[in-house]
DNA sequence: TACAATAGTGAACGATCGTTCACTTTTCAA
DNA sequence: TTGAAAAGTGAACGATCGTTCACTATTGTA
């Protein structure tokens, strides 16, 4: 029985099933398991491939790691409107980490729960995360997480002629012009919404 | 000079740090210069050490892989209300990764870009991401992208005595009756906006 | 102050890793 | 069909890993 060699999307989907069942790259004993090799030769040609591709990086002390390319999770298709591809292109989407689609700076970043509806006009309801980067200076029109008369909301950031307003997202209230004190808590980088 | 012995939070912070920037754990060399030991047991006391608070892993194949604990990049604080705790409390905040926060099956899970304003009542609007699960028989109330006429939109999802109907979140547009064929190609399981 | 718990040192060893060299088999296109 | 490129085999070897055992230093506390 010749046993069957894999063809390179199969090494592939098992390569990352292990990873993504790990959290680690197999070692050379268990990608020769993993392919069906004999040789740790063909391990060694196999990660020399993956690293030419860019599905893993061999960084300065030589040892392999797993770029977001492998370790991904999540495929990018295009719009609601297009639908589902076919299995086929669906192979060819982009994957990528939410963490690192989302996140610049890990050690400054933040997630909180919304309360209140001072922004709903904006789509951000009580109940949704907000992503906050903090140490950052806010631009025109970002979101903000801000204090106001010892009161922490979000708000529009806008600095005008007369300085700086905090507009919130909802007609119920209106613009504040800070008078004594501004404390931006930091800028809002995404907003999640999870169901169920 | 009696070199400074670190702290346990300086050993985690130098971990985290190295993690980040290399997608993998330290070896035991680099371990050691990493916490400034001189014996390889000392990085071997360090990881059981690891591994029993649960920073890192030990699977079948006895390997050591690191955890969303160790890995995750996200501080997750109280609410925008209670605003920004002190250093100390947010060095006690839970620290999770996006990925396995909003992803139960990987496999099978999408993103996709909204487009048309049939749920903006739900605080979806066009440009958002909507993350979608395939192959999950939806419940009533959720969202699903179904293909409605030849057209894949967002929908609420509603099983009523008269059988299946799907709402828009939306008074401009009407509910829909699927008569002869309805496809749902999965159901969302998170929104995510991103600015900027 | 003393003493137990915690943290680190140092040597040793078999297993695995990462790589090189030389050779064989399979695939695919001219 | 045939010949070159791609993929795999096999042996070998120094480096690192993962662990054990025995010993020493530091720290907090009864």
């Amino acid at each position: 029985m010749p046993r069957r060699r894999l063809t390179w999307n199969d090494k592939l989907r098992r390569l990352r099933e292990f990873v993504r069942a790990h959290d680690r790259l197999p070692g050379y004993q268990e990608l020769m398991a993993l392919m069906g090799f004999r040789s740790s030769h063909s391990a060694f040609r196999l990660w020399t491939r993956l690293t030419r591709l860019g599905y893993v990086r061999k960084d300065a002390a030589g040892k392999l790691a797993p770029t977001p390319r492998l370790r991904g999770t999540l495929r990018m298709l295009g719009t609601v409107a297009a639908g589902f591809p076919s299995p086929a292109e669906e192979e060819l989407a982009d994957i990528l980490s939410l963490d690192e689609f989302l996140i610049r700076r890990p050690e400054a970043t933040f997630l909180l729960t919304v309360t209140g509806d001072s922004m709903i006009e904006a789509g951000i309801h009580p109940g949704d995360l907000v992503l906050v980067e903090r140490g950052v200076q806010p631009k025109n029109n970002d979101i903000v997480v801000a204090q106001v008369d010892d009161e922490w909301t979000l708000k529009y950031f806008i600095r005008d002629e007369e300085g700086v307003r905090l507009d919130p997202a909802n007609r119920k209230y209106s613009p504040i012009r800070p008078r004594r004190s501004l404390v931006i808590g930091g800028v809002v980088r995404a907003v999640i919404r999870k169901y169920g």
